[in-house]
DNA sequence: TGAGTATGTTCAG
DNA sequence: TGAACCTACTCAT
């Protein structure tokens, strides 16, 4: 579930939700308990979100950073809130509604240094309203390395992961290997306009649904849809992502599959040839 | 009940 | 490049 859209929907509830009041922090699990201390009670100021990081702001040096990783949840539900079940590596409440955060590969109290320092490491973000496509633009156009690399890349452009990776490759028609420096600035602004689509739908509707209908963009429901390829809950109707050996929705050729840099990549041989 | 799998990142070699 | 991190879910037995 958790690229860049996710994070940001995230910050969206989390900011209506515990901003501006004092909430109650905690690690049930005890993993996060010495921080948690020193912000319980506080009032959260600021909730932001960069790439696939999560930033919950209570004081210039007192800013909790949370990067979901690959199993990482932070459902937020109504209060009451019952008895921690499981593994929870930090409980935040506020006067309405709390949230569990399980399973994250970082949950840390960072200092303004330690954030700008990460913040620097990240190229833009398609959803940030500050993002430069330039600097990404800079980065792939002088690069060697085949798109699939550079798009997975998060100092060339924060927030991707492997769905959109295949998806927007699929839509713009790019060939996966093909390299930064031969996409050209035509198709660099197809793929950075195309990027921003998929994450702001994606953000909205809470999943992944990038496959258009024939009126518009309504996903047609086609063969993508279903729960045969066991994936539904993340990506609802798509092109190629874990369709391997599938009939394109565009062209019918059967959906290949390689291991590129350890990650599955999923492409159409016809479309995107 | 156990094996297999996954949308991510970091570090050692 | 591969291992480690660490969780929830699906599927086969």
């Amino acid at each position: 579930m958790p690229e860049g859209h996710t994070v940001h929907r995230l910050a969206r509830l989390q900011r209506r939700r515990f901003v501006g009041t004092p909430v109650a922090v905690s690690s049930p699990q005890g993993r996060f308990a010495t921080d948690a201390e020193i912000v319980d009670g506080r009032v959260l100021e600021a909730v932001e979100a960069h790439g696939k990081h999560l930033f919950q702001v209570y004081e210039a040096d007192l800013v909790v950073h949370v990067h979901l990783g690959l199993w990482g949840r932070f459902p937020n539900r109504r209060v009451p809130a019952p008895e921690p079940r499981g593994q929870v590596r930090m409980r935040i409440e506020g006067p309405t509604h709390y949230a569990d955060l399980r399973g994250p590969s970082a949950c840390a109290l960072f200092t303004d240094v330690e954030v700008k320092a990460l913040r620097a490491r990240l190229g833009p973000d398609p959803l940030r309203a500050d993002a430069d496509p330039e600097e990404a633009w800079r980065r792939i156009s002088r690069s060697r390395a085949p798109l699939a690399t550079l798009l997975m890349d998060q100092s060339v452009i924060a927030g991707l992961g492997n769905v959109f990776r295949a998806e927007t490759l699929f839509r713009c028609r790019i060939p996966p290997l093909l390299p930064g420096r031969e996409l050209g600035r035509e198709r660099f602004d197809a793929l950075w306009a195309d990027l921003t689509d998929m994450l702001r739908a994606g953000e909205r509707q809470g999943r992944i649904e990038t496959v258009r209908g024939p009126s518009g963009d309504q996903p047609d429901g086609g063969g993508a849809r279903g729960t045969d390829h066991g994936n539904s809950s993340c990506a609802g109707s798509v092109y190629a992502y874990r369709r391997t050996g599938r009939p394109c929705l565009v062209c019918g050729t059967p959906i290949a599959r390689t291991t590129h840099a350890a990650r599955n990549l999923f492409w159409c041989p016809t479309c995107q040839a």
